[in-house]
Order: C-alpha cells, then structure tokens, then sequence
DNA sequence: AGCATATATGATTATACATTCATATAATAA
DNA sequence: TTATTATATGAATGTATAATCATATATGCT
C-alpha cells in the first residue's frame, strides 16, 4: 500500500474525533496547559492526556514544558483550515437533509 | 456533548481512511463507477463497496445508477481541499523528522 | 427462462480505539 | 522531607472498524 496515502490517514485520524476536536477547538487562541484544556472540554484529565500525546506524536500538536505544567498548540495552521472545511461539508449535508422533508413544495 | 462537533468528527472520520483515501483520490477526475473503482485501487470488490456505500451515507459521495452499473463521485470539493492539506502537512513532518537526523550541522 | 455481470450484504474474525479507575512520576512549595 | 499539584500511564472494558468469504440481489442479454 503508498505510505503516502498512510500518512496522510494518519494525520487525518488524528483530528477526527470529537474528543480531539474539541480540543483543538479550544487551542484556537493558542498554547494552553493540561489544567485549562481538561475542565474546558469537559473530558477526564486521564483521557485528555491521551488525546493530547496522540495528537503530538502524529506531529499536529507542539508540547512546551514549563515547571510542572505542559503546554500545547496546534501546530499546523492548516488544521484549522480541514476543520473549518469538514465544518462547511456538515452545514451543506445537514441543510440537504432538511430539504428533503420540508421540501414538499419542490420546485 | 456537542453534536455539531460529532458531525464534523463523522465528516472527517468518512475521509480519514487509507482505502477511503486511495477511493477518493480516484474519483478526482469525476464520477466513476464500482467496476473502475476496485481495480483500479486493488482492493476487493466487497470491500470497497461497503467505503462507497459507507462515504455516501455519510455525505462524501453521490450515487449515480445506470443499468447494472452505480457510478459515485465526490460530492464537495472541500473534500479534495482538506486531503490537499492534510498532505501538506504530512509532508512537513515528515521532512522535518528528516532534518531531525541529517541537521548535525544546525544553523 | 436461463445466464452473465455488477453491486450489495450477512457472518465472522482480527484489530484498533476511547474511556475509566487507580496509581506512578515529576516539579515545586512549605 | 513531606505535601501538593500537574501530568502521564498500566490495566481493564466495551465498542467500533476493516477486511474476507460466501452468497444474495438486480439488471440486461440471448
């Protein structure tokens, strides 16, 4: 199998997941600590630590150190743009499906 | 939890898949049908209807039916802009895992 | 009607993933 | 040194996913 086509799930996968999407929704303004991300998406801190590693292994965060505290960014501006984009195609298909019931009145 | 992010979760788990991905990546030069799809991508017939039938319940794919035949196509072009930039940045870190080894020389 | 081709699907299996709880580790403060 | 806070991780569990084989269904041809 092209590993180019590997790699290229693999960064996606790492994005596609609510858990992790509501962090990096939340990482938008920029590099924020495990202590704020946890309590803002409403995650375990265990399973938000999870995410987190996962993510920067696949290379889509960075992880800063500073005392006992790490930090975390999106790494890619280019992450956003899949989001914002995977955002459009849910809005278009959702108002699609709507169509089809209230549009009895098809023109 | 919010349903508005599980939706762009599904929207990009439907793409995050290398045999999605090989799929899609066909169908650039428009709609296709399953006969063309599966050789084309070796995989299995079986398989690779089920990803068809899979990304076109989800909203990824258009369906098309001529005879014997059922013709998909990709149904948004954001779809191609996020695989576009899911390469981009798989391409980054792979070249930055690259200079990782060769950058004895750091400037 | 009988046959060939195209596509879909049931059943099964193996693997990956997300989450939780409990606990380990690391840094700092008292 | 002990206590406290922040983060990570092992083990366990349930669920989802991908792939395969065999077979069903649909269409059109002879």
């Amino acid at each position: 199998m092209s590993s180019a086509t590997n790699y290229q799930a693999d960064v996606l996968k790492s994005i596609a997941q609510a858990t992790r999407l509501k962090i990096i929704d939340f990482l938008r303004n920029g590099e924020r600590c495990v202590c704020e991300i946890f309590p803002a998406i409403d995650e375990e801190q265990s399973n938000t630590s999870r995410h987190l590693a996962y993510m920067q292994t696949h290379g889509i965060l960075s992880r800063r150190k500073d005392g006992v505290k790490i930090y975390y960014a999106v790494k890619h501006p280019e992450v956003f743009e899949i989001i914002d984009r995977a955002t459009t195609i849910a809005k278009r298909e959702s108002e699609a499906r709507i169509g089809l019931f209230s549009g009895a009145e098809r023109r």
